[in-house]
DNA sequence: TGACAATAGTTGTCGTGACAACGATGCTGG
DNA sequence: CCAGCATCGTTGTCACGACAACTATTGTCA
């Protein structure tokens, strides 16, 4: 037995390894749409009702400061808009551009198939039952932080 | 059925959520020693033989670049060094000084436990089973490229 | 109502990793 | 032998995400 344990001894550097690939192939994918899998992240989220720097990054799991620059971005390419919030001068409302809202359906088709692309040679059942395993893992780690009750 | 798919609908995502997750906690950890998960990275392949640039970044499957900068602060935190290899004058040897060699297996208990930790609920079969699954997803969309044969 | 706390968003700074360009070195075949 | 190619490492540049500090607003409660 190998004393100290290395690096290929983890298990969360197989799932890193494993996100990463993922990443990459639809980043690739993504690029010749001139997008970024983040930027996809935002776009679908606001097409999905959130359309709030918040909200944004709640429901991507990422920092709102992330998110506001990804917004910087995604608004430079003509994809998305902030507006204001007629509510409240506080918020900010992301709006999907004509050009963007036309874009997020066939981004989300090369998400769909990149997903398979991966875990395509599971069948369904196996399939579902890692993604049960991983929700499950996901956040059972947390100490249970309270959402936002609106 | 929502047309165009989201973002949750996809593995990756839960994929790319559980390892952040895994790593931002480990990341915690390694912080009270002043130590990121990818110097962790490098320590331990450097540990382990892999004591080239090259070699440690095949090893940990990223940018040479990248290890390149890494072995930078390493070497400013007094944990690595580099030197000259005898055999060649283009390669450089990564070595461990003292401190580094003496903090690895104390690291490498820490990565332990974190695994521990997050994969710990899934019993030891289910813990194979994953771990079966994600090495072989990684590569298997590889159109494998020939390994270096010295 | 008016001070104080909480919240939304942005920005500064850091470490990371991909990709590409580059310089230095090593290798190989004519 | 040496011209040209391959390889190693580094560096420039970009996008990303965490954390913290800050501004502007909104909410609360005494």
């Amino acid at each position: 037995m190998s004393n100290p344990s290395g690096l290929h001894d983890h298990l969360g550097y197989w799932l890193r390894r494993l996100s990463d690939e993922v990443h990459g192939r639809f980043e690739a994918e993504l690029a010749l749409h001139d997008v970024t899998v983040s930027q996809w992240g935002v776009m679908a989220s606001v097409f999905h009702g959130h359309d709030t720097t918040k909200a944004v990054a709640a429901h991507m799991d990422i920092d709102p400061g992330a998110v506001s620059r990804l917004v910087d971005r995604l608004a430079a390419k003509g994809l998305v808009r902030r507006e204001p919030d007629p509510a409240s001068r506080r918020t900010v409302r992301l709006v999907l551009t004509d050009q963007g809202r036309l874009l997020v359906p066939e981004l989300a088709e090369l998400a769909d198939r990149n997903d398979l692309h991966y875990f395509g040679s599971l069948d369904a059942g196996q399939r579902r039952q890692l993604e049960q395993w991983i929700r499950r893992l996901v956040g059972e780690a947390h100490p249970a932080p309270p959402p936002d009750n609106p």
